[in-house]
RNA sequence: GGGCGAUUAGCUCAGUGGAUAGAGCACAGGCCUCCGGAGCCUGGUGUCGAGGGUUCAAAUCCCUCAUCGCCCUCCA
């Protein structure tokens, strides 16, 4: 609709311009929004004050010559005013609105979705945690963020890939496999003094447990080395499979798990370095390369490969992302913790050295969560061991009511999870809210069938008796979906579908609790229980993006 | 000290160039002979942190300041 009138408007404006009425070089580009009163009508533009300057001209003038010279052949609009300081607004006829139910019912399911991608292949690489022990509640918002993100991408018609980088390769993964060591040198009846920087929690004992239920107490005898070259990737596999199985019950599936190992098989890492050299890009200082980052306005270059011959975290970063662009993506969007904004620039130096467009790597940022209990924070801390787990949080509150409320809240502001609330099924629980809309919407389709009235299709429905206010806002309401996927998957805002979900559930109740569908008029029922039907969809449909369930019963 | 972000109703937050700035929660009162009360209806509050600037128009853009948070590893 927004896109038919911005045609219609551009168009008159041509019109006008041919016409002499307005004096322009070009045709700015021009806003069709929607109002926010319907007394300012359904959509309006500031088309005419935005030319007023350039046309010299009072702005009320100019939208008069615009509206003069639109040709509205569908036959779309009912009324056109021209209000306030220049705004043009228009109305739409209701019979417009009711007729874009069609589509609802033609593409159920796939109703929302746009071909904006056309086909374009993006990956949206996420959570990324070490292997180093079980995913706690901050990664989960990334995990839903991420995934949620894909979910529109894909619904916006691109194609799709989620991604996992394990950082398997540095300190952290040693220090994981000496805490096993040490913990299974503890249970052989060593006494152990742990070191407070090692890991802590009770799986690393769990890990050494199962090692030496398996193998017995034959490493006690080996060098450090060759502990650590079964220790380190044991541990580290069976960590990464309890990532991969909390996210599977959490509803977040990857297509691929890539290894930070990986890079640095047949000398990637060095290959790439070498290629920055002779790009021109690198520069020694003693034992140290140092990546001229500032040349892409870094505050200070950065070090790929340290005093000691090894490489950084930041040169395998770079390698990482020329391999997915050499994977063939042609958009990169990495969803990084709000803590890691610093590291920023050096990558978007490091794509636009390898010759990339800046803005085909976007980076979506997550802030931090506070889980709280009963609004009490609930300590945490990573290294004592005493975080509550991703598993933890699914297990108490439930996949859909842990999903929605993260996604209660842009992604960059910060986040208090409330573990009460969350759980609680009342009206501080946005998600059943819902929820419970759909179900609803179900109970109805269910009552009417046991008194034999069918949904019927479009084309066998007098939707002309769907005459109420309300009625007319919520084919509005539903109808406007397709505009928030097409906006949310544009700028990778998840928040906005629990905006929308807000509220559309809030004015399907308020009708449901004013007027009934099924009534002893035959006809003007089968035309609400068509609206309902649409309605159930759309609910559906946006759940879905957000992997949340839209349950029949509750 | 430098960088980034935040500051909007009692609380938690939407809104990033448009018209009289919104929602949820909390609070108070009401609504079931009726398709599910996990629901609905009614009630009100804002120096949009402060000050300046840009323009037809600023919560939104720019500058200064204040407060808070995060980052400033040859860690990942």
């Amino acid at each position: 609709m927004k896109d038919k009138l911005t045609a219609l408007l551009e168009k008159a404006i041509t019109t006008a311009s041919g016409r002499g009425l307005l004096q322009l070089e070009k045709i700015p580009s021009i806003e069709v929004e929607t109002t926010r009163e319907d007394a300012f009508g359904d959509y309006a533009t500031n088309a005419a004050m935005v030319l007023a300057s350039s046309v010299r001209d009072n702005p009320r003038k100019i939208a008069k010559a615009i509206v003069d010279s639109m040709d509205d052949r569908e036959g779309l609009i009912e009324k056109i005013d021209i209000a306030g300081p220049g705004f043009i607004n228009f109305f739409i006829r209701d019979s417009v609105w009711r007729g874009l139910l069609e589509e609802i019912e033609r593409l159920g399911d796939r109703y929302g979705e746009t071909n904006a991608g056309q086909g374009k292949r993006v990956q949206v690489e996420f959570v990324s945690a070490n292997p180093t022990g079980p995913l706690h509640i901050g990664h989960a918002r990334g995990a839903v963020t991420g995934d949620v993100i894909a979910n529109t991408l894909r619904a916006a018609g691109y194609a799709v890939s989620r991604e996992y980088y394990i950082n398997d390769v540095g300190n952290q993964m040693n220090t994981l496999g000496r805490s096993v060591f040490l913990r299974y040198r503890e249970l052989l009846g060593e006494k152990i003094d742990f070191p407070p920087e090692y890991y802590q929690g009770q799986y690393i004992s769990d890990l050494a447990a199962e090692i030496l239920k398996s193998h017995g107490d034959k490493f006690l005898t080996l060098d450090e080395k060759d502990v650590l070259a079964f220790f380190t990737p044991f541990a580290a596999n069976a960590i990464m499979k309890g990532i991969r199985d909390d996210l599977g019950t959490f509803g977040v599936v990857f297509d691929c798990y890539f290894s930070e190992r990986d890079l640095y098989r047949d000398e990637g890492v060095a290959k790439l370095l070498q290629e920055l050299q002779e790009k021109g890009f690198i520069y020694k200082e003693e034992e140290t390369l140092w990546f001229r980052t500032t040349d892409f306005g870094d505050e200070k270059d950065r070090v790929v490969v340290r005093e000691n011959g090894e490489p950084t975290y930041f040169a395998a970063d770079i390698a990482y992302h020329r391999n997915k662009y050499i994977r063939g993506f042609d958009t990169i969007i990495d969803i990084w913790g709000a803590d890691h904004h610093g590291y920023l620039p050096r990558v978007y130096a490091a794509i636009q050295a390898l010759g990339k467009e800046k803005d085909t790597l976007k980076i979506v940022l997550v802030q931090l969560v506070s889980l709280l209990r009963g609004g009490k924070p609930v300590a945490m801390s990573t290294r004592s061991g005493e975080f509550v787990t991703l598993r933890e949080v699914v297990d108490e509150v439930g996949k859909d009511a842990a999903r929605y409320n993260f996604l209660m809240r842009r992604s960059d502001s910060q986040l208090d999870f409330d573990l009460e609330v969350a759980k609680k099924q009342s009206n501080e629980n946005p998600v059943y809210y819902v929820q419970y809309a759909h179900a609803r919407i179900c109970s109805i389709m269910r009552t009417a069938g046991e008194r034999g009235l069918n949904v019927p299709a479009f084309d066998k429905v007098d939707l002309g008796l769907l005459k109420l206010p309300e009625e007319i806002l919520l084919i509005k309401h539903i109808t406007r979906y397709p505009e928030v996927l097409e906006g949310s998957a544009a700028v990778l805002e998840p928040h906005r579908f629990t905006f929308y979900l807000n509220e559309l559930a809030a004015i399907f109740h308020s009708y449901y609790n004013k007027h009934r569908v099924i009534s002893e008029e035959d006809e003007l029922s089968r035309a609400r229980l068509f609206l309902m039907k649409c309605i159930g969809t759309v609910l559906r449909n946006a759940l879905s993006i957000l992997g949340v369930s839209a349950p029949e019963k509750m």
